[in-house]
DNA sequence: CTGTTAGCGCGTTCAA
DNA sequence: TTGAACGCGCTAACAG
């Protein structure tokens, strides 16, 4: 049975009275502003300490219209680059005082309408939107519409014309560093399995490897360019497909870290030695990349760099900093293991994993 | 430059006034309370609609002292341990209609305190804090003495006397499966790599594994039980330590994942085949066990549970359904890879990929 | 430099 | 069944 003792023990006004100022004097005391008197002003910030004095915030808000609240939408925070880019979107929020509301929403675009609609009617704000479907749609309006309400900002998604700004990984240049890492081995047989491609980085990537096929004038294989969901699942299918065709792909690349550990046990299943008989790398570099036999090579860039970037945008729009959208690219770098057939240092190896 | 526009363009008088009727009518008939004519509800709910009508939360909870916001507290949001526990507190939450508000405050104490300060100065209607220092220190007093001005549960460590509840894993038991198993393939000379002690997971864990060694009269081995950081790079120091022992164990446990995966490490670079001269198991259940080389076993469990279970509690004390204080232990399960020295069911290794 | 007043938007008395 | 009045706790406008 709990007692129901007040949410606010010790009031502003209680304050005051202590001192034996009015409430104002007290307010202006603890907040620094306005001109006041040295000792007055010190007077107030001991009594405050001595009650134990904490300001409500929703009494602050309903005043001042701001929470120090931004609203974040994820699909998945128990995957771990939507929990890095909420690490580093966190920590810079944090420094400044914000709070982060998080909503784990999925991918379905009715979710995230609705997630977006809980955070606004707790007047967040801003927002970091770390999903949202490609403009042009039916959803995408209403999105530009919902995201119009508070300053907004995309995280690994573009979204012409909605919010303040979008950061987003350099998707196609990650795909072609993969491929002509793997032309550089001696490959032109090149298969490719993606994600879905109803979302930037399914299709950035996918673009990013036709890109760099017709540079390096590479043969048109028929069904080597697979579209998968971003599970190991979908990997090991797309590339037992992969593998199993008349003339299969001597080297692969995936577009995330779990297609190619799917791909890399179908490889197994059909006995197909990786590096010697499929050169295998991907986008995404997992921390238990280095100890997968083989290591896998992988195009790396630095996730908690997303979230501060974005909080950073966001941060800049609210207080008035930014005047128009911007669009930031995070970029990437290959780390050349031995999936792709490189010899792989065992010094390296052994600095990898103590970092 | 921003127009500045008013946080709530449409107020529950707006609607008042449009139906015909008085502030309190309109929220009444909005909010189900009271008693009034059905006509006068259903134009209220309509002229809602078409004005696009927002109740302001912040009003709203100044006026009733309830936020419907849950705070979060965890250590590292880029962990997927935490980052399930997170998704599946967030659903059972947002069931509810609450939100959560997301501290991501790192392994220091004060931190964790300054976290739990401003969640509380957010006025959040519960706390679910997934560490915490053991009771008894200088922090566990105030802590019990912060969680005590909301309903708190806690999560992934017992906080005897603080909070309304606790759910935590059932770590001795798993350890001690971990141990039997080993025994099982015949193993007497056993190692341990733990993690800090200062945690409940740590310090249950290794108890766990002193228990289950006391049970099959293991002999005692010199230096073989090692406490470590949650890291990779600590697996591979006490891994190597413990594989350059005098006399090395035969078979060794690890508190964590990444603490299986360093001395994974440290057994191939000092040439020692996994498991053929080393068994090696661990607590946690990693996506990408199977695919390691040799695939590993484990002990697993529903980490989301974690979470939901956590919310549970916290609901029924919020909601003044629960009446004292619960300890809800998660069962966990051993799962058999080859790592031990079992043979690996093909099929089976399929379908937990498929999964 | 300080006090008084008013009101943010809502829910909840009390009175009709 | 409905309306008027009040106040949650705080800050901003205006006076002095």
């Amino acid at each position: 049975m709990r007692t129901s003792s007040p949410s606010h023990p010790v009031r502003l006004e209680d304050v005051a009275r202590r001192v034996g100022v009015s409430a104002s004097t007290a307010s202006r005391a603890l907040n620094g502003l306005g001109e006041l008197s040295d000792d007055t002003r010190a007077a107030v910030l001991r009594a405050a300490r001595e009650l134990n004095y904490r300001p409500s915030r929703v009494a602050r808000s309903l005043r001042t219209r701001v929470t120090m609240t931004i609203g974040l939408v994820v699909p998945t925070i128990s995957h771990p680059f939507y929990g890095a880019v909420t690490h580093g979107a966190q920590s810079v929020l944090d420094r400044d005082g914000y709070s982060v509301v998080l909503v784990d929403s999925g991918d379905d675009p009715a979710a995230v309408m609705r997630a977006i609609e809980v955070l606004l009617s707790h007047e967040v704000d801003g927002l970091l939107v770390c999903t949202a479907p490609l403009g042009g749609g039916a959803g995408g309006r209403s999105l530009v519409e919902l995201a119009a309400r508070r300053p907004c900002v995309f995280i690994d998604e573009v979204a012409p014309g909605a919010g303040v700004g979008d950061v987003v990984l350099d998707n196609g240049v990650g795909v072609s560093m993969l491929v002509d890492h793997l032309v550089e081995h001696g490959h032109s047989r090149i298969g490719y399995v993606g994600g879905p491609e109803d979302r930037t980085s399914g299709l950035e990537r996918r673009r990013g490897f036709f890109d760099a096929a017709a540079r390096h004038r590479l043969p048109a294989l028929d069904g080597a360019v697979r579209e998968g969901v971003w599970t190991v699942g979908s990997g090991f299918e797309q590339g037992a497909c992969l593998l199993t065709l008349p003339q299969p792909p001597t080297a692969i690349v995936t577009a995330s870290a779990e297609l190619a550990l799917g791909v890399l046990a179908a490889a197994r299943r059909l006995r197909i030695r990786v590096p010697d008989e499929l050169a295998l790398v991907c986008f995404d570099d997992p921390f238990f990349a280095p100890l997968l036999e083989p290591s896998l090579t992988c195009v790396a860039y630095d996730t908690r760099a997303i979230g501060a970037e974005g909080a950073r945008l966001l941060l800049a729009a609210i207080e008035g900093r930014s005047n128009q959208a911007s669009e930031t690219r995070v970029p990437v770098h290959l780390v050349k293991r031995r999936s792709c057939g490189c010899r792989y240092d065992p010094a390296f190896e052994v600095a990898e994993l103590l970092s």
